[in-house]
RNA sequence: GCGGGUGUAGCCAAGAGGUUAAGGCAGUGGAUUGUGGUUCCACCAUUCGAGGGUUCGAUUCCCUUCACUCGCCCCA
């Protein structure tokens, strides 16, 4: 019988390395975690707030918020019919479902500002590449309720703050503005009409773009578009004063802490909701999806999404990204349990279970062998476990109530009594160090 | 949706139209039935992703299919 195997584009996450050919595709668990604590702890400080809303929403809500003419809405959402008969959509990120729960159950009723953040599973229905799945991870923050650009900057220093608390180097900053709606309309008429004399030049897709979504054509890798579009106006050069305050504001505050950016004037980003600040942070460890973190302002979707009109701000990171990035650049190992615990024979066996349960709930990491084969098995099983020491326990231990330390690293060994033992779990830990 | 690459054990792999399908890692058992890290021995693919074809003979050649993978589009 054939194995069921995932589906495509899902990943399991494993207490190991996932390794594709010499590279690493998915990894471990334990640097998923760390992650994890690291941001945690930053969102802490910061007073971000935890908030957990459902893997799927009405499809509207998506295309409501993202916008039906985005890639992400048109043809990568995973919807489906459920037994009622409603359009149903995994989300394929995760500020729509924030901002429709905050107008939900009213959160800007509580006056000021509303500091989120959240993480989990997303879907998109694309092909699977590298860096790139159907069901992905992200970790986010949203802040509601503040126009001010030190919002802006408290949210990218957020970003920053994590990936460099995380060791990542080599990473790129990329930052701009895309005005609000008004600017944006004026540029987007003198972008079609710089681009349209060359359109017969323009790749197959940029022809397309032209018409439907022409800012994308900004960041077309194609070689011949990318000649034409270097000379195509800028939009910074269309962002109307209170937008082009809002920017400068933005860079200075980033230069006074210290955070360096690059000012792409090509940069858009995918979702309609977008508005002022636009940012990308790229890593140059990845293949062609190189983007680790995006987010900017997005002023008018709590609006849209049927709230009052409130400013926000935030970004996603992508984690399959992220953590396959920190490990390429220091692997690191899982933690070995404290102690291995070796026994032979029924009653040594029992008892050696019963020392367990009691270290255990004292404190300390303990595997206990369960094989019941020779010692000779269990101590090469104890010594490939990286514990720093073992505890063995044999019929003439267990007749006694003793059991025997055994310092793996240089083969020494002494006995202890398991009462005293019991009666001071803690110095395990001393003599395993000494 | 479009293009390229790859399928031999849990993992990494060699092989080539002829039948015992190398080797390494991991695993299991033993030398060593109460003491590991070294060493030695044994075991570990009725089968080369699946199906069909050519052939006396196919894992190798041809076709189909499936899976995986990288890239384009787009995004985290």
């Amino acid at each position: 019988m054939d194995p069921i195997q995932s589906l495509p584009g899902t990943e399991d996450i494993l207490p190991t390395c996932q390794w594709l050919g010499s590279d690493i595709k998915v990894a471990p668990v334990h640097t998923w975690q760390r992650v994890e604590e690291v941001a945690r702890e930053l969102f802490r400080r910061a007073t971000y707030r935890e908030i957990r809303t459902p893997c799927f929403e009405q499809t509207l809500l998506f295309e409501r918020g993202i916008g039906t003419a985005t890639d992400v809405v048109s043809k990568e959402m995973y919807s489906f019919r459920d037994r009622s008969d409603r359009g149903c959509t995994l989300r394929p990120e995760g500020t729509a479902g924030a901002v429709r729960a905050y107008v939900q159950h009213s959160l800007y009723a509580q006056g000021g500002v509303q500091r989120l953040w959240y993480s989990g599973p997303m879907f998109r229905y694309e092909r699977p590449q590298k860096g790139r799945q159907r069901q992905f991870h992200q970790i986010g923050v949203e802040v509601l309720g503040s126009a001010d650009p030190r919002a802006d900057v408290e949210v990218i220093a957020l970003a920053t703050d994590l990936l460099q608390g995380l060791g990542l180097k080599n990473l790129t900053f990329y930052l701009n503005s895309v005005g609000d709606l008004h600017d944006r309309q004026r540029y987007r008429d003198a972008l079609v009409a710089y681009l349209t004399p060359y359109q017969a030049d323009l790749d197959p897709d940029s022809q397309h773009r032209l018409v439907h979504n022409p800012l994308r054509i900004l960041d077309s890798k194609d070689q011949k578009t990318q000649a034409i579009v270097a000379a195509a106006p800028s939009i910074l050069d269309y962002l109307a004063d209170q937008s082009h305050w809002h920017f400068d504001q933005v860079q200075q505050q980033l230069a006074g802490l210290g955070i360096e950016f690059i000012v792409n004037p090509r940069l858009v980003r995918g979702l309609d909701y977008y508005s002022h600040t636009a940012f990308e942070i790229q890593s140059t460890d990845l293949g062609s999806q190189a983007t680790v973190c995006g987010g900017g302002r997005y002023d008018g979707l709590v609006e849209a999404l049927g709230g009052p009109a409130t400013p926000a701000v935030g970004w996603a990171i992508g984690l399959e990204r992220l953590t396959l990035v920190l490990e390429k650049l220091n692997p690191n190992q899982p933690a070995s349990p404290e102690v291995y615990l070796v026994s032979r024979g029924e009653k040594a066996e029992a008892n050696a279970l019963y020392l367990a349960q009691q270290l255990r709930q004292a404190g300390l990491a303990i595997d206990l062998d369960l094989s019941g084969s020779a010692f000779g098995k269990q101590f090469k099983r104890a010594d490939r476990s990286g514990a720093p020491v073992c505890l063995v326990l044999g019929e003439e231990e267990a007749a006694q109530a003793l059991v025997q330390i055994k310092w793996l690293g240089s083969g020494q060994q002494t006995t202890l009594s398991q009462a005293d033992l019991l009666q001071n779990p803690a110095q395990l830990r001393q003599l395993a160090q000494g």
